[in-house]
DNA sequence: TTTTTTGCAAACGCTTTGCAATGCT
DNA sequence: AGCATTGCAAAGCGTTTGCAAAAAA
């Protein structure tokens, strides 16, 4: 934890591993408050305010990406690999990712025959289990 | 104008004319301050308040449809028949509009897969200009 | 020792709301 | 008359920021 953030060049505090570490374990997109609850059990110091900076920071450095679902405030997920978008369950609230290279490619053509290329994109399914 | 209010059931105030007419006339996607400033232009009884209200109250009715972008508050634009999705160029901030079956397809089918129906979604391609 | 990071509390920007006054039907 | 709608100002919410103290390099 510790030596990925002096590879990034972040300064290494206590209150930064202990995000990093309850953003590794999570896998439920939590919210900046909902990361602050779970850092501070690890790390009782952690305040609101240095988890917005780190998530931030984080985020220019790569490490996390932010989403901005509908309703409620910024949620977050530490990056992996393959890119992905998502589909919010609206009764449950889970977010479950999924990936379409047609898609993306269709995007993509419909940007260039526009003038335009795609510097990045959102694309998010609410939707209902069917029953 | 009021004609359609009242075919909504939504009762006709100078206030709301004013920002019906202004929603009418836009083709830019304004936001709620935007659309103040547009609407004071008519009339200068209307306040900022009464806008988000009057908003709210359009979106339910389907008049209009609420779009949250990247950056800064809501936009809105008048509801038209077939649905689309949006480009956002990054340098201008101009918002163009798109559509296209293939995608809203391939969507459900990734849904119905994992055993989901898509309520609504979100699309949108931020892009720029291709020299 | 220098520079960055921290917690706190205050401020921010957008949006909503309580209230008494006004306006619609 | 009766009830919905208004403007205003205050509050709400998620997020950011100024500052002096603490900690990392």
């Amino acid at each position: 934890m510790a030596a990925s953030l002096r590879k990034a060049g972040i300064r290494v505090t206590k209150q930064r591993i202990a995000l990093m570490q309850v953003l590794a374990e999570a896998d439920d997109h939590p919210d900046a408050f909902e990361l602050h609850e779970r850092a501070r059990a690890v790390e009782p110091s952690v305040s609101l305010a240095t988890v917005y900076r780190t998530l931030s920071t984080l985020e220019e450095g790569g490490v996390v990406h932010r989403h901005s679902f509908e309703g409620g405030g910024a949620r977050f997920e530490t990056t992996h690999e393959e890119h992905h978008d998502h589909i919010l369950d609206i009764d449950s609230g889970a977010v479950i990712e999924f990936q379409s290279d047609k898609i993306e490619e269709l995007q993509e053509a419909i940007a260039r025959e526009l003038g335009y290329e795609v510097v990045h994109h959102r694309l998010e399914l609410y939707c209902r289990k069917i029953p």
